[in-house]
DNA sequence: CTGTTAGCGCGTTCAC
DNA sequence: GTGAACGCGCTAACAG
């Protein structure tokens, strides 16, 4: 029970002033081929001359649809991320759909919280940057009945959908191309396998490559780190003293090996001849250094887009053949390995 | 009139359930100390038992307060916005606002019907990363009646407030500091002016400090391409090719001194010795390159905050004393110039 | 193609 | 501290 302020303008004045009722400009907005031209330009006219906006608040309300898409991402500010929110708005938009952004962090209990405000808006659908969900996260979704896509990394048991790459696939598959091209010693670094899934994935995907080639896992040529460039160079420059035997190094994430290779560069180490470099991620600053790093690439953006299409697709009522989509990764082969 | 799907439970729900009116359950959530802790207890134990979502929608629509707040930015995958979002996201999540955002593309002609779908949703606050919009865009928003932030561009005239840097007294402090080192012949990158009206204000501001040092401006210094790592290569090689006395250049946007950095690298021309070079933006890639960048550093994040908490000072109804607050900008000496 | 009626699920107002 | 009644602005359903 609102007292209008006044210059808030509804559609029974746009009605009026187009002597029609309030449901025909209803219907204009919504469904204009139901509408007469006739009325459409009445109706059109008011609107302009009123300065009327169409309030989307008690629209959503009477029919049961907001056309607003939740994401959550951990943060905003990672390029990575932007780039499959803008793979994911970009399909969005065309089907008319608003996006509510949220950064969750990394724990999964905040996510749970957040997950239940950003319900209350009613979402129509959910894309979840994020694979480890508490049990009662997942059952609240389940309860709210919206498609679901998640992405971060190919699980097989998703809310919902999943739209991702595997991090033990991609990881496995470069170790093992480094090996073919006959390093044995091959070193890996990673972030906090406790905190971070996605690292233990990679790790996983790393020491079965090295089974698999034959190669006896070496803890020494593990190491676990915080995420960053100063981090990369700090990695590069412990493995130079306490292992100097080590031939190539698999950095994976993505601005650790950017960070080595300055490094190298700084201390007059050759890359590939004195060390080898490979890389995780291969899209913003990866692509420009010298030598050309190889790196494992994953679609970030299309991860993105092919989410939203997803999302579209259930939201047209058709059925997701397979809840379990795997954009795969490439191998880029560059120079620094 | 929509038929209820059945597993949909409101308020009335949990209210019976917990043997009060639908009222005291809106009041225990959102006025928690106006009902009495035997009551909460009861309403909490009914909400959890059904799994109750409260609906913000509705709420909205009686309570005239949607707690969205819209965020425009030409690009979500531009790490210089995400970083800003961030900033933003960070202010408005403490005081319980959604952000609602979407990406505009660059013309005010598009921004316009973006903003008024946007409104539809009745986000109680705007942030705009533009300071150019239209004239009926301008009215639109001031008929809205909700604060309004801009940021791009430390213009005049904001729709309401801005929160900026200055394109041009940026890139004239940064012209001065490479005439103060000595450099006479001085080189200017930036986009397409009649394009963009920041590049504009930036190549302004270089003409400014020329004139300012008693250097007469020459066309051939001047280069307007589009932004990007490889233009940066490009341009580096025009400037040699074409101008090899060229003795500074100032690239106005972020990856095109990292690009001519690499093209140095590459040719074996020494920076700053053969050509010193300075960039704009130093958050992402630019710090870390060798030589150390010299470019102005534009506080990214920090006009996102600000920028959040003008708009929350607005939404409690406090005013805010001066609509145009200037972040500045900060010189970031390294040894490229 | 157009209108009438009856809510959507809350919060405000005012009474108790 | 609690409740009853009303309506926020729009659209579904149905009738014409």
């Amino acid at each position: 029970m609102v007292k209008k302020s006044g210059w808030q303008t509804g559609m029974r004045d746009v009605a009026r002033l187009a002597n029609v009722s309030a449901i025909t400009v209803s219907r204009a907005l919504s469904r204009p081929e139901k509408v007469s031209e006739e009325a459409k330009e009445r109706i059109q006219w008011a609107i302009d001359s009123i300065g009327y906006v169409h309030n989307r608040v008690a629209s959503s309300l009477s029919s049961n649809r907001t056309g607003i898409v939740a994401a959550v991402v951990p943060r905003i500010d990672n390029p990575l991320y932007g780039s499959t929110l803008q793979g994911l708005s970009d399909v969005l938009r065309q089907a008319n759909y608003r996006l509510m952004l949220s950064n969750s962090g990394f724990y999964p209990e905040d996510l749970e919280a957040l997950v239940r405000t950003l319900l209350g808006h009613r979402p129509e659908a959910l894309f979840l940057q994020s694979v480890t969900v508490t049990e009662s996260t997942r059952m609240l979704l389940k309860r709210m009945n919206i498609p679901v896509v998640q992405a971060g990394d190919l699980t097989r048991n998703p809310v919902d959908v999943v739209v991702s790459y595997s991090n033990y696939a991609s990881a496995r598959a470069m170790t093992m191309h480094l090996g073919k091209r006959g390093y044995k010693k091959i070193g890996f670094v990673c972030n906090d396998v406790r905190l971070n899934p996605r690292a233990l994935q990679r790790k996983r995907g790393y020491l079965a490559a090295l089974r698999a080639l034959g190669i006896k896992p070496d803890e020494e040529l593990i190491l676990e780190t915080t995420h960053g460039f100063r981090e990369g160079q700090e990695a590069m420059a412990t493995f130079a003293e306490r292992r100097p035997d080590v031939e190539a190094i698999f950095f994976a994430a993505e601005l650790w090996a950017v960070g080595a290779m300055a490094e190298c560069h700084r201390r007059g180490w050759k890359v590939p001849r004195r060390f080898a470099i490979a890389g995780y991620d291969h899209g913003g600053i990866a692509p420009q250094v010298t030598p050309a790093l190889t790196a494992v690439h994953i679609p970030r953006n299309e991860i993105g887009r092919v989410a939203g299409e997803i999302l579209l697709r259930r939201l047209r009522g058709e059925t997701v053949e397979n809840p379990i989509v795997d954009l795969g990764f490439q191998i880029v082969e560059g120079e620094s390995a």
